[in-house]
RNA sequence: GCUUCUUUAGCUCAGUUGGUUAGAGCAUCUGACUGUUAAUCAGAGGGUCCCAGGUUCGAGCCCUGGAAGGAGCGCCA
């Protein structure tokens, strides 16, 4: 007999069936009820042994972290936790866990700091947290992954290693083969890359975007889904120095559609999340209700995780330009009791303590940001009509902060030089993105997804490690 | 990189003004019980009080330096 997935038995299996489970053990309670979860689902199978008919010394095995294979008829379970249970025909223990072992680990029956649990990043993926968390991050990828398909989206693979940061997006990991200690030099003195595997100085992509406008431009409509890698010193809990990102790019949109895109597709994401994720989410609703039943009146949530999910799904997000947001800073209650930190003026970014302001405090909603001032932006974004600002687009999420950043694109390949030379970035370095300038230009535009920061939102966490199986962040590249 | 907080048993944490043998809950072990729900009951074991130095008759507690982790900020997604 094959195994039944735990997922399958509780949701499918009918009482008075005979099946086999396989999964590790949770709880062993008096050595009657066995708790086995196999990672199908947070939800556990409640096998009962008559101890009494077996072994003494296979039962004794049967310890919390062990792994077992248990045979048995489904029926209804007498007691109130759960519906149905197996009665034991046979057990037998796959992997033992030594008890005295296992207390030192994350998988003893307790609850634990996320901190701990992260020292543990190998075991983590056994308690039903970090379950919830990553079957959700899954479900969200392939979320993505539908969206696109059913909107007639090309999955486009953007290289990894390139040979340029012409984006200009933070500082960049190199990628070398010379020999660090005794590398080839050039008559000046310098290090010759010409002498490296590509013939070249190359580095971890920062953004895949470049590239992606190239094939947008052929194909209509791509989107990246890959690694991104940013040498930043960053110590927060939204950063992390790999992570993913999605990127689409859609030939012949402008801002306004590009907007719409976004709004939708975050939507989409996170409807997908509610009604595909329930078990997992409701697990992370609790426990984010009980959590913050510890916290001071004033550093709890106004809504609960679903709600949170619900209120993105079903409302419009605030939309304002720049200049509209400076505005509205100029006129909030902290700017006239000088609480903030940072000055609000045109021209200046604004700061994390400004979109939290907008985000959390002025609208209550996500709010995107549209037609920032030329010099805070990157190179590629279209100039606008009042020579000052581009056609950029933030959105911010509360909590989180910018989770999307986009924009139409320059698609006027005189602009674009002049831009080029004002950001002191070489045309000549980045001839091929020009070169689609040249060969019938059209207007487009896209924007990049921080898909750790999407898992954020959507499962409550708030630190950004805790949504990634295995965190690279400075000084921490373990597992 | 900056600011700030934390570091005491396997985990989470308490430890009064510097004063006898450093405590609790959970976990582990032993036994009891056996339809439990983080099972329950009784008992036991378990400590480099983060590290190094200093002050003091005496330091978990005070001082100096360091390390690790959290939160916030900057950079950004």
């Amino acid at each position: 007999m094959k195994r039944t997935k735990i997922s399958q038995v509780l949701e499918q299996s009918e009482v008075g069936s005979s099946l086999i489970v396989k999964g590790w053990v949770r709880a062993n309670r008096g050595n009657r009820f066995i708790q086995i979860n196999d990672g199908s689902t947070i939800k556990n199978i409640q096998a009962v042994v008559e101890f009494e008919n077996f072994d003494e010394n296979v039962l004794k095995k049967v310890t919390t972290g062990a792994s077992v294979a248990v045979s048995g008829k489904l029926v209804e379970s007498q007691g109130s936790g759960q519906a149905v249970e197996i009665m034991v025909e046979t057990i037998e223990v796959l992997g033992e866990a030594n008890p005295e072992e296992i207390q030192k680990t994350v998988m003893q029956p307790k609850r634990h700091s996320l901190e701990y649990l992260r020292e543990q990043a190998h075991l983590r993926f056994r308690t039903n947290t970090f379950g919830a968390v990553f079957r959700i991050r899954h479900a969200v990828s392939f979320a993505i992954h539908k969206y696109f398909n059913d909107q007639g989206f090309f999955y486009l693979h953007t290289p990894i290693i390139t040979g340029s940061d012409a984006e200009g997006a933070g500082e960049i990991f190199h990628v070398s083969n010379l020999d660090p200690k005794n590398p080839p030099l050039t008559e000046e003195g310098n290090i010759d890359y010409s002498k490296d595997f590509f013939g070249k100085q190359v580095n971890l992509t920062v953004s895949g975007q470049l590239e992606a406008e190239l094939a947008a431009l052929a194909l209509g409509q791509v989107y990246t889904f890959g690694p991104t890698f940013r040498a930043e010193n960053s110590n927060t809990s939204r950063h992390l120095a790999e992570f993913w990102m999605i990127e689409p790019e859609v030939a012949f949109n402008d801002l306004n559609d590009n907007m719409d895109l976004t709004e939708d597709f975050l939507k989409y994401i996170t409807n997908y999340i509610l009604d595909n994720c329930k078990h997992d989410l409701s697990f992370l609703n609790e426990r984010e209700i009980k959590e913050q039943q510890s916290k001071p009146q004033k550093d709890r949530n106004e809504l609960t995780l679903v709600e949170r999910l619900e209120f993105v799904r079903d409302n419009d997000f605030k939309r304002l330009t720049y200049t509209e947001a400076i505005e509205v800073l100029k006129r909030s209650k902290p700017y006239k009791k000088k609480k903030f930190k940072y000055e609000v003026e045109w021209g200046v970014d604004l700061q994390s303590e400004h979109e939290r302001y907008l985000v959390e405090k002025e609208f209550k909603c996500p709010v995107i940001l549209t037609d920032y001032p030329a010099e805070i932006k990157a190179f590629y974004m279209r100039e606008n009509e009042d020579g000052k600002t581009v056609a950029a687009m933030d959105v911010l999420f509360p909590g989180i902060g910018e989770i999307v950043g986009g924009s139409q694109r320059e698609e006027r390949l005189d602009v674009l030089k002049r831009k080029c030379a004002d950001f002191n970035i070489p045309e000549e370095d980045l001839w091929w993105y020009m070169d689609t300038r040249k060969f019938g230009s059209v207007q487009h535009a896209g924007f990049g997804l921080g898909f750790e920061r999407m898992v954020m939102f959507v499962t409550g966490m708030t630190n950004i490690r805790d949504v990634i199986p295995f965190p690279r962040t400075p000084q921490n590249a373990e597992f």
